[in-house]
DNA sequence: GGCCAGATGTCCGAAAACGGCGACTCCCCG
DNA sequence: CGGGGAGTCGCCGTTTTCGGACATCTGGCC
């Protein structure tokens, strides 16, 4: 199985995109859930979607809804259902990175052995720099395990904010 | 543009089989037209193809009786829409074979000159190899500049036998 | 403390291999 | 002489292979 973000353009159904405290995100669904959250000028971007903008799609209100209290400071934990696309490697990351818990850190080779390849701590580096629901999965509670923040597709600078946010319920920005 | 045989596998909506004089032929076809017609154990073969079989949908029918008529020796000339993927290339060389007359061959320079690539005889031999539509885009009337069958998907001896069907009106296999 | 090597999955670019060719030799045989 | 087969080389799109580069960590060595 090799879902690749080729495929996800095709699926996704409806996208919308939403202001928040780091600037402005893309949100994008399939039929199944919640697919995408990119920051403006993210890596690993993907390339303009070809759908409708949908802002009233019952399932990106919801997560837009949510995200404002997260910023807010009001929300520790998402309930959205996710369709997550991407290698079966990645997607083992991806489901690893959400038991998280809020205002934790980890660093990568935990991460790697807890899906039981304890080597792969640099592969699941790749994995996660290419999360494709930024926020939503929790890769910024990945950081490096001498404490350094390492790398966030969308700048490090939003990845130290979040863990700030989580840390202290608001933006010391 | 690159419309791979993986993308085929998704746009078919519809495929079946029907008895030759050379053999089981299977018809496949999309929302646009007819995307494929492939002999029993012929070469570049796509996997099956993962769509209900529905022997009665027009198209499908309509390939099914031309193709009958062609064998019998009746019809000269196929009347169906197409949907051929491939590379640009590729695209451009079937075009090219659809304008080559029942019973009348040509060599892949000839073919190469005819889309403006006077070099690539050669590549032509490739792209020809994999026409998706046997018999009705007449991959089977390019033969080598000194005659010889050179090559056939679906194995030689049906290309010579299609050939004689041609010239003759009927198979004398 | 600093430096190096080795393990890992994925992506991306470059490079090489591979054909349903064709034109040109060279050589052998009638 | 003339014809035909085998070998060689250049041609070109496609496919396959390969080699780095990565949001790393650990252990060994100086």
């Amino acid at each position: 199985m090799n879902t690749t973000s080729d495929s996800l353009a095709r699926a996704c159904t409806a996208q919308t995109t939403i202001a928040t405290p780091l600037g402005e995100l893309l949100l994008v669904r399939t039929a199944r859930g919640l697919a995408g959250a990119w920051f403006a000028g993210q890596k690993h971007h993907p390339q303009p979607l070809a759908v409708f903008h949908r802002p009233h799609d019952r399932l990106l209100c919801s997560a837009a809804e949510q995200l404002r209290e997260y910023f807010a400071g009001e929300r520790e934990h998402f309930d959205l259902p996710l369709d997550l696309h991407g290698t079966d490697f990645q997607r083992t990351v991806w489901q690893q990175l959400l038991t998280i818990p809020s205002a934790c850190t980890t660093h990568y080779g935990a991460v790697a052995q807890a899906i039981g390849a304890a080597c792969a701590a640099r592969a699941v580096g790749g994995a996660v720099g290419r999360n494709p629901v930024s926020v939503i999965v929790p890769c910024h509670r990945v950081i490096g395990s001498s404490g350094s923040m390492t790398g966030f597709a969308g700048g490090i600078d939003r990845k130290r904010a979040l863990l700030e946010l989580e840390r202290h319920g608001a933006l010391t920005n």
